[in-house]
Formats: C-alpha cells, structure tokens, sequence
DNA sequence: GTTGCATAGTTAGCATAGCTAATGATTAGC
DNA sequence: GCTAATCATTAGCTATGCTAACTATGCAAC
C-alpha cells in the first residue's frame, strides 16, 4: 500500500498530532473556572499528594515566586491550604481541601469523556496500535536527555 | 504478551504522552528568544503564507485583540510587516520579513532534531507504528466534533 | 446617495502567569 | 555559634489572555 515513512516525516506527524490533541483536551477545562496554570499545579497536588512549594514548582517546570502565586490563588478560592512544615519550618506543605478535590475529579473524568468521544469510532486494533504507540513515546520520554 | 489495554487506560496514556512530549520540544523554543504566542503566530505566518489578522486569531484560537498585540510585537521586533488590503481596507495582511522567516526555519529544524534525537534509538517497526498511530489520530481530529 | 447595519482592527483596562532580584526565616555544616 | 545554604515570599517587570468600547470601512436597501 504505503512506502515507508522517513523518520523526519514520522517526527512532524507525531509533534502536529500532540498539538493538536492537547488543543482539543485543553478546550474541555475552561468551564471549571479555573485558569490552566492553577488547574495544573492542583492536577499535582490531588492526584501526587500532599507536597512541598518548591517540589510543586520542580513539577510544574516553573519558578518557585511563580508557584507561590498560583498557591495564593488556590488558597484565597478555597481549593487548596498551606500549613508550614513541623520538620522545616522554612517548608511549606500544601493539600487539596475537599472542594478542591471535587473540582479536581470534575475535570479529569471531563478531559476522559472527551478523549472516549474521540477514541469511540475507532476499532479494537487501532485502540490497541496507539496504546503501543504511546508506550513507545513515554519509554523514549522517560529514558532520553531531558 | 499483555491482554488488550481498556478505552480508558489508552485515553489516559495518549492523553499523558501528548503532554510530555509538547513539554519536551517546546523547551527547545527558549533559545530563539521570541516567546511562546509570538512564535505560534509566527509559524502560522511563515508556514502559511499571507493572511489577515482575523485569520490568524481563528487560527490560534486567540480573540483579535490578542492577536493585534502580538503582531505589534512581531513588528517592533523586524519579524513580519503589516499591509492594508487593497481589496478591502479594513483588512491587514500580515507577511514575514526575511529576518522572521529565518528565524522560523532555524526554530523548526532545531524542533525536528529534537524530535529526531528521541526517536533516534527506535527501529523501522516502531517508527512505523508511530506513523500509523499519528495518522489515525490526525483523521479523528479532524473529523471529530470540535 | 444616504441611512443603517455588519465586519476588521485597534485601544483601554483588567486578570493570569512567567521571570529575576532582593529579603526574611530557618536549617545545616563546621 | 558563625557562616553558608535552602525555602518561601515580595516587588516589579514582561507576556498573553479576555471584554467593552471605539474607528473605519464595506455592503445592502431604499
């Protein structure tokens, strides 16, 4: 049927497809209320557990005055609470409350239904060929420089 | 081997993969020095040949508002040029300069290494599969109800 | 051709989210 | 106990998103 794709046309394929994707997904979030920065940081603090500001800040790739903010921010709205380390007290240990949880699972069982939309038309093998595809990527992910 | 993955489990792993691989190119974007939005709308520009302002908004899902503020900066900075529409006078036709045409070409090619490196280790097969796996993505896409 | 509506873009003003530099508080090393 | 390192915050800048309000132009109806 198809030749064989070069490896150059294979990368732009998978990099425009991963765009698109998460363009998709990410439309489902704005009506939660909560902008994509917080979402994300709450994201790590429900699913990840209880954890240090500055642990958040490593995960979420940002800065640690940037990650200060965004707590602020999910304090003052009642979704998550700071409470100082009793071991280091220069620490702060920060958890989901019960709303923020809420909201939390609201959003991931939002973002699944829509990827199901989306998987819904396709058959048993291809479901299958993009289980294998994805744990070809996160492997390499995993495993590479970065 | 494994028996077949779940609708559910493949969301969450395609869903996952697609975020950390958008993580791991886009880091490469820092070098160029033109920040995130600007260089989206760049692409768009460079990649897709002339259009107006209000194109380029539906285009990167952005509110014309946005957009005109990141073509200002894009102008200040030498990286495309605004023109009136003869056709129609409340148009502007954005075109990249030389310089922002460059500069996009040097963004992707360093993109594309990028990617290349993390494919780099993986064998005819799974390159293969990747593609397959990317196409049958892509057509749901564009497809699907979005 | 003028009246009136629709469309393209900009301006103003606000919120969110990123950064560095500087500061305060605490802990760790010696 | 002093010094250095670490954790978090504050201040202040840039960037990027929005809505509301405005200007300018085009189009349609009469």
């Amino acid at each position: 049927m198809s030749k064989p794709p070069s490896r150059e046309e294979t990368a732009r394929k998978v990099h425009s497809t991963a765009l698109h994707l998460m363009r998709y997904v990410r439309a489902q979030d704005i009506a939660l209320g909560v902008p994509p920065a917080r979402l994300s940081a709450l994201s790590v603090i429900v699913f990840g557990g209880k954890t240090s500001l500055s642990d958040l800040a490593k995960a979420e790739q940002v800065r640690p005055p940037t990650m200060s903010r965004i707590i602020d921010a999910l304090v003052r709205d009642g979704l998550v609470k700071r409470e100082t380390d009793k071991k280091d007290r220069r620490s702060v240990i920060i958890t989901a409350t019960e709303k923020g949880t809420r909201i939390m699972h609201q959003g991931r069982s939002r973002r699944e239904k829509r990827l199901l939309d989306l998987l819904q038309p396709l058959r048993r093998e291809e479901i299958d060929l993009l289980d294998r595809a994805s744990e070809i990527l996160s492997k390499e992910l995993r495993t590479g420089t970065h």
